[in-house]
DNA sequence: TTGCATCTACGAAACTCTTCGTACATTCGA
DNA sequence: TCGAATGTACGAAGAGTTTCGTAGATGCAA
């Protein structure tokens, strides 16, 4: 249970963290080229968010050599529960199907992610039978 | 296309907005009582806040009587679906269905609310096929 | 070795959001 | 009618975020 981020991250703070659970740990300039593409922006605002989210331990830094290397501490599944609970709590009243059915209903899902959600329905409508009512059900 | 809410509320206007869907039209002294429920605050810093809200068009008001009666303008649904999408895009690399899985995971539903789930997506499943196609895929 | 390119550290400005005190208007009961 | 209760308007402080300029350190190529 580390992994204390009290805060939630800005957005900005996001788009960094994002940048680093793809790409790993890096330096201040690829993670500055990478924003580039999406938003224009100097390179000491980047140094400058970096070192913020450093001090507030969301990223850790090995600073052995002149140019220094970052990496995400706090993990994307924390950030992703965390996020998807308070959607649930505060727009969807609590309902996990409410907002499934939301998504699916906004954001069409290919055949074989429909069906591959259908299985994992499967698995945790029966989780918790034995197998003998899990037979019976089929 | 209206609803241009171009910025995303912040979390205290989400926390009014809230108010405000599920209780109706209402004056800044109910919109107050509630959110002291949840949070102490001053009764003007409420009041503020839904001035501004009011300025920044998120709020319609009806200032005929000296008690001033508020309403959302913003739709719920439009700030669900911008919130669920953003989300999807930011967090889930852009797959609803990934959302929809780690959504179950995390937050229970019925087994009522899998099934619900179910019927909906085989409706989405078959959408755009004709009559015939769907009875033969059953 | 020298000088240029690159990097970090840091301060400060500009913004936004939140909070609340104060001033003034309106309503209503005694 | 008068005063207390209740309402709105508004200014400003304080906190947090974002932006960037500048200073100084470091590494590398000529």
């Amino acid at each position: 249970m580390t992994n204390l981020k009290l805060n939630k991250p800005t957005d900005s703070e996001m788009e960094i963290l994002q940048i680093l659970w793809e790409e790993g740990p890096s330096t201040v300039r690829e993670v500055h080229q990478i924003l580039s593409a999406i938003k224009e922006s100097g390179y000491t605002t980047t140094l400058k968010l970096m070192q913020i989210m450093h001090d507030k331990g969301m990223l850790s830094r090995n600073d052995e050599a002149k140019t220094h290397i970052y990496s995400a501490l706090i993990k994307k599944e924390s950030v992703q529960k965390q996020a998807v609970g308070n959607m649930i709590k505060g727009l969807f009243k609590g309902s996990s199907a409410k907002l499934v059915m939301h998504a699916l209903g906004n954001h069409r899902a290919s055949r074989e992610e429909i069906d591959e959600i259908k299985k994992y329905l499967d698995e945790i409508e029966f989780s918790g039978m034995n197998e003998k009512k899990k037979n019976q059900k089929k």
